[in-house]
Parts: structure tokens; C-alpha cells; sequence
RNA sequence: GGGCGAUUAGCUCAGCGGCGAGAGCGCCUGCCUUACACGCAGGACGUCGGGGGUUCGAAUCCCUCAUCGCCCA
């Protein structure tokens, strides 16, 4: 008994990812290294946020980038896969203060700025350690040890950087802005951040008298009636004959008893909707604002951050925004103005984060100036457009350069300051005294730099804390307490995870990286703003090609998530079914679509109990149906079918390498020429070149799901199904043994490394086992094999082992197999009745198959199989009419005649049936005309196919008497 | 309202101008044939969303309608 069949019957998936895993990492095959003399091919991960663990969205991300990873380090490349999270600012402060506050009934203010922030870090250790457990049960070859996060000292620093380099460059403005307004979390958030959805609400109409008239008053229609309180104007279309008179006077508003004047303008007011006339609230609709601008309204901001209104409420004052509406409303039907109330449908912003109404709020912001400079010559933004267009960045696949190119296109400036703890706190100190003093103390101080703020006095940036501390106390200097939007530091991450701002060699090498995989929700939030500050830090572009990855949904076409209770975690699948059963199923799914529909289903047990968890990662309990109805959805552990494909392939792999390794007992070594090859040999070595050859373009050109779909294709269907029952003949004999021997290691050796890049645990385990009995192998010369597939080289097989003779061998005798099989079921021949087939043939088809008689014989199971020109068919005979050859099977006392005679007639008049198309094609002048001469040629090459073979049928009929 | 995409076998998806439309899962019939029952052999199932058009030829290109998903206003 060899070592080989000691191997379990199935493949034990834990046992190689606990086995292969660490090897890999103890042996630094995961690790880049700047001083090595190899080109470099780099991606950095799209830094998972901090807030939970990975969903099968990051599962499929990440085999991508693995599977790109592995084959470039395969193919030599000096290969660096940047590992890292993210610290998600507003996302994670948000569920920190939400575990605060449900587990202590606390807010953030009760314990302040430090205990929150620290609370918030120790989320982050837990989080970034599952995450990153999480992409180490997948198999992912990061480079561990330069793993990073945004909130780190070496990020930290690049932001600082990047900040003080765009404040000196103008680029950073300070202004008040209308932003939205998250009134629970408060801070702003931006427009990525919104959900839209139409809501059920309520149209009131305000009668707004005019000033100084007793009847006359204008009607104004608002869905929120409480911000008639901040309202500075009522807008009119200057065409409309109904108002003329009025514009420039003024009306009463109601409850403040302000006066505000009658504005005509043409872009705010449509005089076809209502009634024509229009509140205008700059400080708090952003319509309104523009208006405000334009006509030089005053801006009333009646909100304070937590959503009460404020001093200018007047009465209101103090009240909470919802409760203003209701008095608001209340006093106004008292006072006889309420005109009228309605049912209105319309579109109200939610906070992604806190889920509560969106406020439009007027507050000071930080800004990144995105539109083009004052002299004309291009901004960020259309920098960034011009890296797309110019080819400088390629995004795959090309459609998606649309939404970039859209959005970019607005040159809408990046309101970057958020309200939080958690963050890069915004480098900027106020000054409200005189320039003299400000210059006495810090000029000449490098990494200082100031200029005038918009409302008087001056805001100070430094690209230290240190540098300034000094001087803050003596010159009473206040410092922003906001952060900067996460998406900052997010953008600096191809370069700042490489060291910038120092002149590393990891940056000299790596910079710009090859690939980033992402998810398009983010081309604009992310990607683009990586190409801006890219190109503003580095003056290059941070990465070649964008790959966009699918959608994953559940079986009905949702989003997955983990509140509406059907997100799949990809660790539940990998205990399940294996990390190589993920990769390769997620690869498989990888297509050019957009969405990707995956099924969805709970996990229960043999009582029906479903299975249920506290939080990912905690042990899972049964529970009965009815009391699981009760629990909330994200509790459930949800699986899915799709991943059983990927568990079969790599156990089929895992069996035929069993075989081969059972059968290389005896194995050596040594040179094959090409007249020492079998021709399944030559067949096997021809259809691996062509595999090898569409794998490597696949990879070239993302086409994952191709990739995994060839390679499986190849694996089962040629080299298991055919290849290896080819050889089982020869392997028993010792005169032909080696050669067949020396051609399976060949081949197993060339799959474990095609296979590798998606399967990495089941191919590695295969690979370490045919290093003991099989450590030199290829061909024509063998060669050591290297210790870890890993590491082997990508194959690449010479153009001359392409073989159509062959093929067209093997071709002829899978067919005539399958034609013998079919006969054999159709006739419930038993399965040791030894046939006698006859295959008549004439020609090629007839040389090719007696080349293969033996291994047809062998493979239907035959006592023997002749190969003649012609010969009578005995009467009590199964047969079948192929294109280039009858076939014959002598079947006495398993014939009945009348079941032969019914499936002929069904043959006959399925002939009939082709042949009528084929000829009414040909008998089409215009086809034959225009249609490209080998098209047609092709027509006629099928008819004289199916003559001949309608014409054997219709004689064996005759013979049966049909 | 604008844009992108989808609609092909019961399910999930390939195919994107030229033989007779494919795969995996599921289904049916035989098989534990010493690599594999996570398997082997055989089989059934599709007016390629509807309607127009272009073409010698359309699942594939164009128009239109319908349904669904996503993004942006």
C-alpha cells in the first residue's frame, strides 16, 4: 500500500486550510519585497470599514483580488497585496453611541469626547480582528505584516499632509453651506449619504396677507410648514399676470408678523403648479438657497444641531422640530389662515447611518475645491475626468466610466468636515486677532500656514500639533473640533499605505498599483477621490485598471444585509462548504452582469430547528420554527444551493489526483519524445496548452467566471471523464506504463497550478502529495518541482503540442463511445453482457477509429470492436446512423423489432425534418448569394451528411420491413 | 424625471449576427464498474419577456411596450 491510498475518499477542506494556511505565511510567500528585482504588481484592498465583519459582497471582492494575486506572484511578478481596514468614521461612532445607549441609556455627550473615542478603538480592535481572520479563512495572500489602518500614526500623518498641502494650495475653503443634517448623530452628512424614499406626508396651503391690505393675501403650499418661521420672501414667476402688482411689495408673515418681500423669479417658480407662489427658506431648502443668493435674501437658520429650533423661532424656540410643525400648524388654523390640508406623496432624505429625516442645514463647512481654477486650467475634478478619458485609468467593464465621468462632471465641491469624535481631527486653529501678531510669533515656522477667514480673523494650519502648541495658549488659539469625512483618509490609501509622505521604497515600487477591485456604489465616493489626491500627492494616478465587481443579491433580487435577515456569512459557507468551495462557486459568478442573484436559505437541522446566533462569529443554536419567528433577523445563519458546485469540483479534483497519485507508484523520471506519445496523450497535451492559453487571457482580462467555468470544463470533462479512463489500460501494463505515467504528472502538475489562483488549499494539498512520489516531472524534460505550488510557475506550454490530428482522433471516438452508450441504455443491455459492436466507417474517420478500437473497447465495455468499410448488418441489431459512420450493434434475443422499427422512423423523420431546413436555405437564391461563401459551403457539406445518413436509416428500414 | 442593467430550461446563469441554443443545480431511469455516490452512465425539459423593424439569416442589431433591480436628480 502506497502513501496515496492512505488519502481520505473525500476531501477534508479544514484539514488543508489549517494545514496549508500557516506554512504559506511562515514562509513569507505572502510578503512583497521592495529590493527584489521583479516587476511589481500591487493592489490595495478596499479597507473593509470597522463596523461588522465581511459579508459574501467582500467574500467575492476579495477572491478576485486573491485569485489576481496569486497568479501574478506565479507569474514572477514581485507581487504586494496591501491589507488594511477602515475606520468609517460616522458609521462607526454610529453604532458605538447605539450600543451605548441601549446597553447604559447614555449619549456620547454624557461621557464625552475621550471615553467615546476610546470605546470606539476597542470596537475597532475587536472588528479589524475578525475581519482580518475572516480574509485569512478565505485564503487570502495579503502581505500581513504591512497591514493598515486609516486612523493609524503613518495614515494619520498622510492626511495631515495632504490637508496642510491643500490649504496652501487654495484648495481647502471654509463656508457656510447649506449641508445635510443628520440631527441625531449630529453632523453633516454627505449627498452619497442619503436614501431617498416617497413618503405619505401632508401639503398644508398658508394664506401669507398682504402687507397693508385688508383682503388681499398670497397662497403657498409647503410640506413643512414649520420653516415658514425662517422664510425671508415669497417668490412669484415675474410672467404671471396674477401678481404683477404685487412684486416688490411685501406680505405679513404670519405668526412672526416679519415682513418679507414679493420676489419674481423664473427658475424657482413654476406658475403652473398650485397656486403659483412659493416660500422661500434660504437657510433650510436648497432651491431656496439658491434663490437666497440670487436675489440677496437674508438667511434665517432656525435650527440648533440636535433638531430643536432655535432663538429665531421666536415662541418656538427650544421645541423639538416635530413639535413645532404641530403647533405651527395648530396656531395657524386658530388664526384663520391654514387654507387648506392635503394627503402629498413626496420624496423625504433619510440618514444612511441613523435612519432619521435629513435636515437642510446652514452651518459652517470645510470644503475641497473640485471645479476648474479661476484662470481656466483644470480643477480636481477634471483632472480626475481627464485620467479616465486619456486612458491614464481604465475602468472594467467600460460602462461604469459613464456614472464616474457623470458625477465628476458636476465639479460639485467635497463638503469634507463631519461632526464626529472619531477621526482625523481637522488641522486648523482659529485666530481672532491681528495679523501683526499672528506673524510675530509664527513666521518663518515651517509647516504653518494661515489665511484670512471668511467672517473675519484668521484660520491657522499645521502639519503638526506640535508645532503649534507653543503658540495656542499665548495667541488664544481655538481649534476645530470636527473631523474630516473618512473618505479622506480613504483616498490617500494607495500611497499613504506605501509610506507617503516619505520617499519609501515601497512607494518608488508599488506606486502606482496595478488593480483595484471594487463595488460600484463606491466609484464615485471612493475611486474618483483617489485620483484626485493621487495625482495631487504623487502626480500620478493610483492605479492602472479599476475592476468592478457584480452585486450580490438574494434569490428575489434584494440587496443583501444583515437586517433584512438575508446576508450570508462567508464563514458559516466556508465551515459548511470549504474556502475553495466560496472561491471557486463566487468566481464562477463572477460575470459581466451587474447583479448576481444568489438564493438564499436558513440553516436547519434534521428537526426542522433553525439555526440561529447571538452575532457572526458566536456558536450557533437550534431553535424551534415557531420561536425563531420571534427573533430578529439577523440572528438567522443563512446559507445558499449555489455553493454546492463548488464543493463537488474541488472533491472531484481531489479524487483524480487520488488516482493519479495511487497509480504513479513506481514513477520515475525521465525525457519523453514526441513519437513515445499515445494519442490520447497527444490529445491531453493539446486540449491543456489551449486551457493553460484561455486561462492566462481570462485573468488578463477579468473574466473570472470563464476562467473558473474552462477550467472545471477541462478538469472533469476531458482530463477525468476521458483522459484518465484512456490510460487506466496502459497504467496496468509495464510496457507502456511510464510513458502514461510521466504524461498524468505532466498534467496533474499543469492543473494544480491553473487551478491554484482559485483553489488554493485543495491544489496545494495535491501539489505536496505528488512531491513525494512524483517531486521531478513535465515534458519533455522533467524538472524539479517547486516546494509550494504557491510558488510554481504559471504554465505556459509550447504552441507545439497543439494537436488537431489528435483531436479529431479523440473527437471521433468520444462520439462513437457515446453512440455506443446510448444504445446500450436505450436497449437495456446488462452491464457485464460483453457487445460485439461494428462501427462502419470509410476514411479518416475509419483510420481514427482504429487507432482507438482498443480504448473504445474498454470504455462501453465491449468483448471486442471491429472497424470495417462495409458489412451486413445481422438482423437481430441495435443501430445508430452518425454523420461519418454507422454503427452496429449485434444484440440477438435483446431485439424487438417493432421498438427498433418506431425509433428508426423517429430518427428518419428527425433527418427529414433538418433536411427540409438546410435545403430551403440552399434553395433561397439570395442565400446562397450573399451569404459568405464557406457559410454556404458549410449548408451543403450538411446535406451531403444528411442524405447519407437519412439514406441508411430509410435502407435498415427496409431490412426490418418498416 | 435622467442614466445603467436585467428579462434564455423549474432555479442560478453562459451564449451577444451564421451549423441543430448550452452549463451547473434540480428532475427521471439504471448503476456502490477497486479515483470519486460531493460519484458513473443514459434521459426529459426552452414559440431565448410581448410586439414591430433591419438582414440572405436575429436569442444576438434597432425601435417600442411590459416587468424587475441599481444609480443619479
Amino acid at each position: 500500500m502506497s502513501i496515496a491510498e492512505h488519502l481520505p475518499k473525500q476531501y477534508d477542506p479544514r484539514d488543508a486550510q489549517e494545514r496549508w494556511y500557516p506554512v504559506w505565511v511562515d514562509r513569507g510567500y505572502f510578503r512583497a519585497d521592495p529590493s527584489r528585482d521583479a516587476t511589481p504588481y500591487t493592489i490595495v484592498i478596499p479597507p473593509p470599514n470597522v463596523t461588522g465583519a465581511l459579508h459574501l459582497g467582500h467574500a467575492l471582492n476579495n477572491t478576485l483580488q486573491d485569485v489576481l494575486i496569486r497568479w501574478r506572484r506565479m507569474q514572477g511578478f514581485d507581487t504586494l497585496w496591501m491589507p488594511g481596514t477602515d475606520h468609517a468614521g460616522i458609521a462607526t461612532q454610529a453604532v458605538v453611541e447605539k450600543r451605548l445607549f441601549t446597553e447604559e441609556r447614555k449619549t456620547r455627550h454624557d461621557i464625552g469626547r475621550e471615553a467615546l473615542v476610546q470605546r470606539i478603538w476597542a470596537w475597532k480592535d475587536e472588528y479589524e480582528a475578525r475581519i482580518l481572520g475572516q480574509l485569512r479563512l478565505m485564503g487570502c495572500s495579503c502581505d500581513w505584516s504591512r497591514t493598515r489602518f486609516t486612523l493609524d500614526e503613518g495614515c494619520s500623518r498622510a492626511v495631515r499632509h495632504t490637508f496642510f498641502n491643500l490649504f496652501q494650495a487654495g484648495k481647502i475653503f471654509r463656508g457656510k453651506r447649506l449641508v445635510n443634517w443628520d440631527t441625531q448623530l449630529r453632523t453633516a452628512v454627505a449627498d452619497d449619504e442619503i436614501e431617498y424614499k416617497d413618503t405619505e406626508g401632508l401639503l398644508w396651503t398658508i394664506r401669507y396677507p398682504v402687507t397693508g391690505s385688508e383682503s388681499e393675501a398670497l397662497l403657498v403650499s409647503t410640506t413643512r410648514p414649520e420653516t415658514m418661521l425662517g422664510d425671508t420672501a415669497v417668490a412669484v414667476h415675474p410672467e404671471d399676470d396674477r401678481y404683477q402688482h404685487l412684486i416688490g411689495k411685501t406680505v405679513t408673515l404670519p405668526l412672526l408678523g416679519r415682513e418679507i418681500p414679493v420676489i419674481a423669479d423664473a427658475i424657482l417658480v413654476d406658475p403652473k403648479f398650485g397656486t403659483g407662489c412659493v416660500k422661500v427658506t434660504p437657510a433650510h431648502d436648497p432651491n431656496d438657497y439658491q434663490t437666497g443668493l440670487r436675489h440677496h435674501l437674508p438667511q434665517i437658520n432656525l435650527l440648533n444641531p440636535d433638531g430643536t429650533f432655535n432663538e429665531n423661532a421666536g415662541p418656538y424656540a427650544g421645541l423639538d422640530r416635530r413639535e413645532v410643525r404641530k403647533r405651527v400648524v395648530a396656531d395657524l388654523e386658530a388664526q384663520g389662515l391654514l387654507v387648506k390640508t392635503e394627503p402629498y406623496t413626496n420624496r423625504v432624505g433619510y440618514s444612511d447611518r441613523s435612519k432619521t429625516v435629513i435636515e437642510p442645514y446652514l452651518s459652517d463647512q470645510w470644503f475641497v475645491r473640485m471645479g476648474d481654477d479661476p484662470d481656466g486650467s483644470p480643477g480636481f475634478a477634471q483632472q480626475a475626468m481627464d485620467a479616465v478619458t486619456s486612458g491614464r485609468v481604465r475602468i472594467h467593464p467600460e460602462r461604469y466610466a459613464k456614472s464616474y465621468l457623470d458625477w465628476l462632471g458636476e465639479k460639485r465641491d467635497w463638503c469634507i468636515s463631519r461632526q464626529l469624535w472619531w477621526g482625523h481631527q481637522i488641522p486648523i486653529w482659529y485666530f481672532d486677532g491681528e495679523l501683526d501678531a499672528l506673524e510675530a510669533a509664527l513666521s518663518g515656522a515651517e509647516g504653518v500656514s494661515w489665511a484670512p477667514a471668511e467672517g473675519g480673523g484668521w484660520l491657522v494650519c499645521a502639519l503638526d500639533d506640535q508645532l503649534i502648541q507653543g503658540h495656542s495658549d499665548r495667541l488664544g488659539l481655538r481649534r476645530d473640533p470636527d473631523v474630516l469625512d473618512t473618505w479622506f483618509s480613504s483616498a490617500l490609501w494607495p500611497h499613504s499605505t506605501l509610506g507617503w509622505p516619505e520617499p519609501t521604497p515601497e512607494l518608488k515600487k508599488y506606486y502606482p498599483t496595478s488593480v483595484l477591485s471594487t463595488a460600484r456604489d463606491i466609484i464615485t465616493l471612493w475611486v474618483a477621490r483617489m485620483v484626485i489626491f493621487g495625482q495631487f500627492n504623487m502626480g500620478d494616478v493610483p492605479f492602472r485598471d479599476v475592476y468592478i465587481h457584480s452585486v450580490i443579491q438574494d434569490g428575489d433580487g434584494k440587496r443583501m444585509s444583515k437586517t433584512a435577515g438575508n446576508g450570508i456569512d462567508p464563514v458559516d459557507i466556508i465551515e459548511t462548504y470549504g474556502a475553495d468551495a466560496l472561491r471557486f462557486t463566487l468566481a464562477s459568478s463572477a460575470t459581466e452582469t451587474q447583479d448576481l442573484r444568489m438564493p438564499v436559505e436558513r440553516v436547519t437541522d434534521d428537526q426542522g430547528r433553525i439555526a440561529t446566533r447571538k452575532a457572526p462569529g458566536q456558536p450557533i443554536e437550534f431553535v424551534p420554527a415557531d420561536l425563531a419567528k420571534d427573533l430578529p433577523k439577523e440572528q438567522f445563519v443563512n446559507t445558499s444551493k449555489k455553493f454546492e458546485e463548488g464543493r463537488t469540483f474541488p472533491n472531484k479534483f481531489w479524487n483524480a489526483a487520488r488516482f493519479a497519485l495511487i497509480n504513479l507508484e513506481g514513477y520515475t523520471p525521465g525525457p519523453v519524445s514526441p513519437d513515445e506519445l499515445a494519442v490520447e496523450d497527444r490529445w491531453i497535451l493539446s486540449l491543456l496548452r489551449r486551457v493553460s492559453a484561455e486561462s492566462t487571457a481570462d485573468l488578463e482580462h477579468f473574466r473570472f467566471a470563464d476562467l473558473a467555468r474552462g477550467l472545471r470544463d477541462f478538469t472533469w470533462n476531458e482530463f477525468c471523464d476521458w483522459y484518465v479512463e484512456f490510460i487506466k489500460a496502459r497504467l496496468r501494463d509495464d510496457e507502456t506504463k511510464a510513458v502514461a505515467q510521466r504524461v498524468l504528472a505532466t498534467v496533474l502538475d499543469g492543473l494544480c497550478r491553473l487551478l491554484h489562483p482559485v483553489m488554493p488549499f485543495v491544489t496545494e494539498s495535491v501539489w505536496q502529495a505528488m512531491g513525494s512520489v512524483a517531486k521531478a516531472r513535465g515534458l519533455p524534460e522533467p524538472t524539479e518541482a517547486a516546494e509550494s505550488v504557491c510558488i510554481a510557475p504559471w504554465p505556459s506550454y509550447p504552441d507545439s503540442w497543439n494537436d488537431p490530428e489528435a483531436e479529431f482522433d479523440v473527437a471521433q471516438w468520444q462520439e462513437k463511445v457515446a453512440a455506443l452508450r446510448n444504445l446500450r441504455a436505450e436497449r437495456d443491455v446488462p452491464r457485464d453482457a460483453k457487445i460485439e459492436p461494428i462501427l462502419i466507417a470509410q476514411g479518416r474517420a475509419a483510420e481514427a477509429l482504429a487507432r482507438g478500437a482498443s480504448s473504445i473497447r474498454a470504455l462501453v465495455g465491449a468483448g471486442s470492436v471491429s472497424v470495417v468499410p462495409s458489412a451486413d448488418r445481422p438482423a437481430e441489431s441495435a443501430v445508430a446512423v452518425l454523420a461519418d459512420a454507422e454503427i452496429v450493434l449485434p444484440l440477438a434475443g435483446l431485439i424487438d423489432p417493432k421498438a427498433e422499427i418506431a425509433k428508426l422512423s423517429k430518427s428518419r423523420a428527425d433527418l427529414e425534418k433538418q433536411l427540409g431546413g438546410v435545403r430551403s436555405k440552399l434553395g433561397n437564391a439570395s442565400f446562397v448569394a450573399r451569404a459568405p461563401a464557406e457559410v454556404v459551403q458549410q449548408q451543403r457539406a450538411r446535406l451531403a451528411e444528411l442524405e447519407a445518413q437519412l439514406a441508411a436509416v430509410s435502407s435498415r428500414l427496409a431490412e426490418l420491413g418498416g
